[in-house]
DNA sequence: ATGCGAATAT
DNA sequence: AATATTCGCA
């Protein structure tokens, strides 16, 4: 398939050689991968990590595009309000798909109006791509008013009210609004692919009868757990490395591509800057007393980064390790002394009445890494681990046989790495900065007409 | 990471 | 009293 024997472009038509395709990616390695093999297929790409600058690009240069491929899951902007702005324009959109296939996603797909396709992406997957510029919409009729027909299309599909509100025409929006847009998002369900891993084809998934619903009827308590809106993907920066995030990974290995998307989790958030940090807001609290919510706030990391979920379940673990330390201490008093389940007592007197006998309390299963092994995982004093999901092994499942050396696909993302000018040209990457200004500028033009 | 029940807060 | 949040456990 990659063959110079059989030229990508061969597999285009030649009617559709030479397309213009928008890609709106914001990892910098998938951006410039994704260019290069769309380029041998004889595409013109235009590629950008800013879904809002796409958006106004969009809106803006009318028929530049005759197709746009777009992560799914943007940071600066939900799936479904791109969706909105690209439909104004009637141009068919692939979306690509990095991690879980989600609620959202399945929405998306269900209006029947996009595609997905699953990363990672071997040149294969795009070889028919060039069939979607026939895509076309009942809609697209011209005369037809087209905010009302697609607002019917959408709502039929089951959009719900409160997102309808973000389909406006996008000549409407102003830049704060754009900003707006960038609320997201929901739950992560099952991974619909993964009994088929490995599979990866532009889907023609029909919606399913959502399992996932049924749970939540039960108490009306708003709670914690299921608050979509309040529910924050993580997103995960891959290219730049702050105090926090991990540091910048080198894709000087082929591997390293395959293993952005092996875990469906994906980087640790833990990373030891952060658990320091864990740690001291924790002894600062008071090793026992100290809440999720209040360490949140003690740690200062901003919510979108970390939940009082994740400190939760951080903190969950990091009192089963002091226990099982102490167990181990003092090996014959299996008797347990964290914080007891009522809160409100461990300020006021020790918990008398009854000092439970664990009733089968967790017999550690967890490793207990303290006098051997120390040199081998990174540990603290308290022995949590937090390596890092990429320096883990061989991935499991998701694209089985592609992390090959030898197989064509690993081949060519070999190939394509050491080539250094195919990694660091992108003849058309768009400057965000740039189209900022425009939309800036978009906005006065906007505001000073309509508003007067 | 999350579903769930219980303790707390409003 | 009723509902919303926060927590801890599994």
């Amino acid at each position: 398939m990659i063959d110079e024997s059989i030229p990508l472009i061969n597999h285009v038509p030649s009617f559709a050689r030479g397309f213009t395709i928008l890609l709106v990616h914001d990892v910098k390695f998938s951006r410039s991968y994704l260019s290069r093999i769309l380029e041998l297929y004889s595409f013109k790409v235009t590629a950008t990590n800013n879904a809002s600058a796409a958006a106004s690009m969009i809106c803006r240069q009318e028929g530049m595009f005759k197709l746009i491929m777009a992560k799914a899951d943007m940071p600066d902007m939900d799936i479904l309000s791109f969706l909105g702005v690209i439909l104004e324009k009637d141009i068919p959109v692939i979306f690509i798909n990095s991690g879980v296939f989600d609620d959202v996603n399945r929405k998306a797909l269900a209006t029947g109006l996009c595609y997905f396709l699953q990363e990672p992406i071997s040149p294969n997957d795009l070889k028919y791509l060039w069939q979607h510029v026939y895509h076309s919409r009942a809609y697209s009729t011209k005369n037809t008013q087209n905010a009302g027909s697609q607002s019917m299309v959408l709502h039929a599909k089951g959009l719900q009210n409160t997102q309808m509100k973000q389909y406006l025409p996008c000549e409407q929006l102003t830049n704060t609004q754009w900003q707006v847009l960038g609320a997201k998002r929901g739950r992560n369900d099952g991974d619909i692919w993964s009994q088929q891993k490995g599979k990866r084809t532009l889907c023609d998934y029909t919606m399913p009868t959502t399992q996932c619903m049924g749970r939540k009827a039960y108490g009306k308590r708003n709670h914690d757990d299921y608050v979509g809106k309040r529910k924050q993907k993580r997103y995960v920066v891959l290219e730049k490395s702050d105090s926090l995030g991990p540091a910048k990974i080198n894709f000087n290995n082929p591997n390293q591509y395959f293993r952005m998307f092996e875990s469906k989790n994906r980087l640790s958030v833990w990373t030891p800057e952060l658990h320091k940090k864990f740690i001291e807001a924790v002894q600062e609290l008071g090793e026992n007393i100290a809440r999720p919510k209040q360490i949140l706030v003690r740690m200062n990391v901003g919510e979108p980064y970390l939940t009082v979920r994740q400190v939760a379940s951080h903190l969950q673990k990091y009192r089963l390790r002091l226990k099982c330390e102490e167990n181990s201490r003092n090996s014959n008093l299996p008797k347990v002394r964290t914080s007891l389940s009522s809160r409100h007592k461990a300020n006021s007197s020790s918990s008398e009445g009854s000092t439970f006998e664990t009733k089968g309390l967790p017999a550690p299963k967890v490793f207990l890494n303290v006098n051997h092994n120390q040199d081998q995982i990174p540990v603290n004093s308290v022995g949590m681990e937090f390596t890092a999901s990429w320096d883990s092994h061989p991935m499991p499942g998701a694209s089985v046989g592609l992390n090959i050396p030898g197989t064509q696909f690993y081949d060519f993302v070999k190939t394509f790495l050491e080539d250094s000018d195919c990694f660091n040209l992108y003849k058309y990457e768009t400057d965000p900065a740039a189209v900022d200004q425009c939309t800036e500028m978009l906005r006065k033009v906007l505001e000073g007409r309509g508003s007067s």
